[in-house]
DNA sequence: ATAAATATTTTGACATATCAAAGCTAAAAT
DNA sequence: ATTTTAGCTTTGATATGTCAAAATATTTAT
C-alpha cells in the first residue's frame, strides 16, 4: 500500500496544477499532467487510472483528474517532505537556495516520517520553505497566505517579497543576485504595459527592470 | 549509465560478503547474495548476469559472483554515502544509532555526491561511522584498520571498542545501555569455553557476561 | 560408484512504468 | 452542419525486477 516515488510525483503535479487553477475544485487535464511530469499523455492516462483503483484521484474520461480527499492528504506530505528538506539543505547545509530543487526531488521520497519530524523540530516548525512556499503540517493543512505579485501590488509602496513561484536555478540567482530574495523589502516604481516590463527598487537601493512574465512569479506583502 | 538502487544494493552485499571472507578474492555464492538480498536464487542469477553485462561483476556459473574494479569502486560508493549518512543522522540530526540504519538504507541512495560531499565536510572528514565501520573516501579507498574481537583479543588487558560488525537494532540497544559502544574502555575478564560465553567488565565497572556468537561481532582495540 | 541432498540455473509468468503510433472525442472554425 | 484540429485514449511493445517451479549441476554420504 506504501505509495511509490512515481505516485507521489503524480499526486505532487496533480496538486500543484490544482492550487494553480482558480478554481479550486476544476479536473487537470491528462495533457498538462503528462507534460508537468514529462512523460507521453498516453503514460499519464494509464497511471491515473491505476490511482483511481487506489483511492487516490477521480478522473473524468476526457476532462481530467483531481486528488480525493486521501490523494491530497497524500500529496501534501510529500509537499511537506520536499519543503522541510529544501529549508533544511539552505538553512543547516548551507547549501544555496539555487541549487537544492534536484536535491530535494530526490530527498522527498527517501526521508521517513521519524527524520522529517527532526528536521521540522530542528527549523523550528517553520511555515515557508525558502522559495516562501508553505509547508503543509503533519495533517495536510496547509495555512492560506494572501499575497499579490507584482503586477496586481500597489506602486511606489514599500513590499516585502514573500514567495516565488518559479524553480527554474537561474531565475533564482537572478533574484539572489538583485536583493529581492524572500524577506527582503522592495518597492514596484513603475509599470510599462507595452514594454511589458516592471521597474523594481530594491532592498540595496538598486533599480531592476525585469519583465512581466517575471514578475507575477514575484509575490510580496504590503 | 547511472546505476539503479537496486543495482546498488547488489553491489554492496557482495562488496560486504567479500570483505567478510578470509580470501577477499573469494567468489560469492549466489545463495549468500541471494538471502543478504532477500530474493530467491532465480532472481540473483538473473541480476547478476545482467551487472556482467554492466562490467560490474564478474560471474562464473555455480560457484558465485565478484566485483570488478569498476564495481568495488561504485561499491565502495554506496558504502561511503551509507556510513556518513549515519554518522551525521547521529552527530547532527540526534538520532540514536540503533535507529538510523532504515533511514540510512534509504538514503544512500538518494544523497547527491554534492550533498553528500557537504555531509563530509561538516562532520570534519570522518574515517568512520557510529558502528566503527570505516568510511571509504570519495576515491573509494578503504583505511584497513586492524582490529581483533572478543574471542580473540587478550584476557584481562584495557581493551577500546572500534567496530560493531551487526546492524540489529536490539543488539545495538544492549550495547548502548551496557557500556560497549564504540570508543569506550573494558575488559575481558573471563573466557568459557564450554558454557559459550564472555564475561565483560565495561566502563562504568559493570560486568556482563555475552554468548561467543555476539562476542565475535565485537572489535576492539588494545 | 552410486544415491541422496544441496545449490544453482532456466523457464515462464507477472507487476510496474514507460513509449510509439493508431484510433477516438470534443471543441473550434468555416 | 460539416470539417479541421487539438487533445485524449487505446493498443501493442519494451525495460526492469521479481517469483514459482522445473531442470540441471555439484557436493556429500553411503
Amino acid at each position: 500500500m506504501a505509495t511509490s516515488s512515481t505516485v507521489e510525483n503524480y499526486l505532487k503535479a496533480i496538486y500543484q496544477a490544482q492550487s494553480a487553477a482558480e478554481d479550486k475544485q476544476a479536473l487537470v487535464p491528462m495533457g498538462h499532467l503528462a507534460s508537468a511530469l514529462g512523460v507521453v499523455p498516453g503514460t499519464a492516462t494509464t497511471m491515473v487510472k491505476t490511482m483511481v483503483g487506489s483511492g487516490l484521484v477521480a478522473y473524468e474520461p476526457y476532462s481530467g483528474v483531481r486528488l480525493t480527499e486521501a490523494g491530497e492528504h497524500l500529496a501534501a506530505m510529500v509537499l511537506r517532505r520536499h519543503r522541510l528538506v529544501e529549508l533544511f539543505l539552505v538553512q543547516i547545509m548551507g547549501m544555496s537556495w539555487a541549487e537544492v530543487h534536484e536535491d530535494a526531488e530526490q530527498l522527498e521520497h527517501a526521508v521517513s516520517d521519524r527524520l522529517i519530524d527532526r528536521i521540522d523540530e530542528l527549523l523550528g516548525r517553520p511555515a515557508v520553505d525558502p522559495h516562501g512556499d508553505p509547508i503543509p503540517d503533519p495533517e495536510g493543512i496547509v495555512a492560506q497566505h494572501l499575497h499579490k505579485n507584482l503586477l496586481t501590488c500597489p506602486v511606489d509602496t514599500d513590499l516585502v517579497v514573500t514567495r516565488v513561484m518559479n524553480q527554474d536555478a537561474d531565475f533564482l540567482r537572478f533574484l539572489e543576485q538583485h536583493e529581492l530574495k524572500p524577506g527582503q523589502t522592495i518597492k514596484v516604481i513603475a509599470r510599462d504595459a507595452s514594454a511589458d516590463s516592471v521597474s523594481i527598487l530594491s532592498s540595496g537601493n538598486h533599480q531592476v527592470t525585469i519583465g512581466t512574465r517575471a514578475a507575477s512569479k514575484l509575490l510580496v506583502e504590503i
